[in-house]
Formats: structure tokens, C-alpha cells, sequence
DNA sequence: TAATTAACTTGTAATGATTCCAAATTAGAA
DNA sequence: TTCTAATTTGGAATCATTACAAGTTAATTA
């Protein structure tokens, strides 16, 4: 994808979502769209200070939480105190390194289908009126593993 | 169960796992394993000033992190700023008001298969060792439904 | 039972992520 | 181009959680 693309796809998004349309929202969502970081907000400042050097954290965490609300983002803890933010283009679920907090994607044929069961399942038993989900799976990350000298048993 | 019973349970829970017996630390765990509030720090202590008039809440955040460590406890966030507490005697999940923050429990039968399936799959997609999972699904629950008008559609 | 000590609790201070706020700027409508 | 509500900015305020030093205590040992 290249990088024009993803300024025009991302462009569309906001105008989709009727969102006003700044450089800051459209330079922070176009980041989210071609990264699988996972960032923090001190990540996201670093990484494009040099396009928009003035822009303050306030407007970062202003604009992620407006992403959020539109679902165009979901908010992921890793354990290390700061919120990770993950642009959520295609479905799927984390995995988190509970000893270096890396997070990375994880989704396999049939996990929407999976999903959609649990929520419906969730609706009848709880009367809850299922909105969404999150569902993250705990472990050690294979680089962790061979730091820590654990052999996984097959 | 008899709070007695509660009491010894808990003595023996925390023996077991080689926890020096505190009184504090005694309580806290009877108290959350007798109540299904998922309570916050603040809950916890309001409801232990009786018992325990001169606990810090610093020593309740000790003794909780403890307990996650030792995975008696788990923790969840519902929104509201706050972490909240959850004794974790019998697997289950959660389901989360994004109204008003209430938390209940849900379960249901082969969850415990579920739940497996789901690390098995993605030990093999990610590589990781999988040592744990959380999921939640979010809604609006039946109280908040009705406050707010909302006719859930069959 | 008494002595010993590492572990725990307490109260307060420090931390740090996030939100709040008032003033300046600006996107989009007319 | 004009107008204005929405947004951005930067700095202060908030508040949940952790850090720390001093006092206390659970459990081990003799
Ligand atoms: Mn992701
Ligand atoms: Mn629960
Ligand atoms: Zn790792
Ligand atoms: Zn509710």
C-alpha cells in the first residue's frame, strides 16, 4: 500500500465518519492506519514530530479518544501503565508478552464467526445489549522464551 | 456458605500458597471471596473500616497486587477510571455496561473448552507460551436499557 | 515460651498518565 | 470572504497507583 493511498483512504475515513477534517487528525489516523506497533501516545508524538512538531499530547489524546468513540481505534493495556492504541481495520484479537509487553495481532478463519457466538451467548445469559469485545491471550513472546532460557514443551 | 466456612477457606487458600497470614490480608480475601461486586480499592476499604479502621490503602494494593500475582484475584476495568477486584475461585468471564460500569459474571457450559481452543490457536498462530486470557464483551445492561428507552430487537 | 528477623503494614510523599481549561486558531458552511 | 463552532495548544490540575522509610508482626528456631 503506498503512502499516497493510505492518505487518501484515511482522508475518506474521516469524511465517512463526518469527523472535521485537521492535519492533525488525518496525520495521526494515516500513522494508526500503516503501523502495527501498537504505540502509546509518547510513541505517536515521537514518531511524527517531525511533520507537526507543535502538536501537543493533549491534541493526541483528544484525537484518540474521538477515534475510539467513532471505533475506528480500540485502546489496549499491555501492562506497562500507558494506553496502546490499534487502528482496527480488520477484526482480530492480542497477543501480549506478559514479560516485555510486546502486543501483536492474531486472527484466524472462523474468529469472526467465534466472536459473533460469544456476544450472542453473552446477550441470553447476562440481557445485556452487546455492543463489542475484547478478548487478549496472555504468554511469554518466542524472543522472551529463548531470553529466559524456556524450552515450550510441544 | 457460613462466613466461618469462608473464613477458613480463605486461611487455607492462603497457606497454600505459602502467603504469610495477615489479618488484613485475611479479610480482603474473605471479603472478595464472598462478594461478587468487583469492587475498587476504595469499595474494599469502605467496607472493611469496621474490621480494620486503621488500613491503609496502600496496604490493599499490596495485598491485591499480590493476589494477582498469585492469580487468586484478577483485574478489570470498566471505564470508570478505576481498577476493580475479582476473587477467581471458578473460571468465568465478564460482560460490562459501557452505561453505567456494572460488571457481571457469565459462564456457561463448555467455557472451559472454549477458552482453551482459543489459546491452543493462537500459541500455534503467534508462538507464544500462553499462560493466561481475558475477555469481556461490552453492552448496555438491562437497567440502563430501560433508563435509556432502548428496546433491545429479538 | 522467648528471641530473632525478614516480611508486612502504615502514612505520607512522589509519580505519571490523563483530563481540564482558557485563549488562540481554523475547518467548513454560507 | 466572512463567520462561528469545533479544534488545538500549553500549562495546570487531577487522581489512581507506587515508592519509601519507620514501625510492627508472623512465623521460625531453640
Ligand atoms: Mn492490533
Ligand atoms: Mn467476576
Ligand atoms: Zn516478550
Ligand atoms: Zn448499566
Amino acid at each position: 500500500m503506498t503512502n499516497s493511498s493510505v492518505m487518501e483512504d484515511t482522508l475518506k475515513l474521516l469524511k465517512d465518519h463526518k469527523l472535521r477534517v485537521t492535519p492533525q487528525r488525518h496525520i495521526i489516523l494515516a500513522y494508526l492506519a500503516s503501523h502495527h506497533n501498537h504505540p502509546t501516545v509518547e510513541t505517536i508524538r515521537d514518531a511524527l514530530s517531525k511533520e507537526l512538531p507543535n502538536m501537543g499530547s493533549s491534541t493526541i489524546y483528544n484525537t484518540l479518544n474521538t477515534f475510539v468513540d467513532h471505533r475506528l481505534v480500540v485502546e489496549l493495556q499491555n501492562g506497562d501503565g500507558s494506553t496502546h492504541y490499534d487502528y482496527f481495520g480488520t477484526p482480530h484479537y492480542h497477543a501480549i508478552c506478559t514479560n516485555c509487553g510486546k502486543i501483536v495481532d492474531v486472527t484466524y478463519p472462523g474468529f469472526d464467526k467465534d466472536e459473533k457466538t460469544l456476544e450472542e451467548k453473552t446477550a441470553e445469559i447476562s440481557g445485556y445489549m452487546i455492543s463489542g469485545n475484547h478478548m487478549e491471550v496472555y504468554g511469554l513472546c518466542p524472543e522472551c522464551q529463548v531470553k529466559l532460557g524456556i524450552t515450550q514443551k510441544k
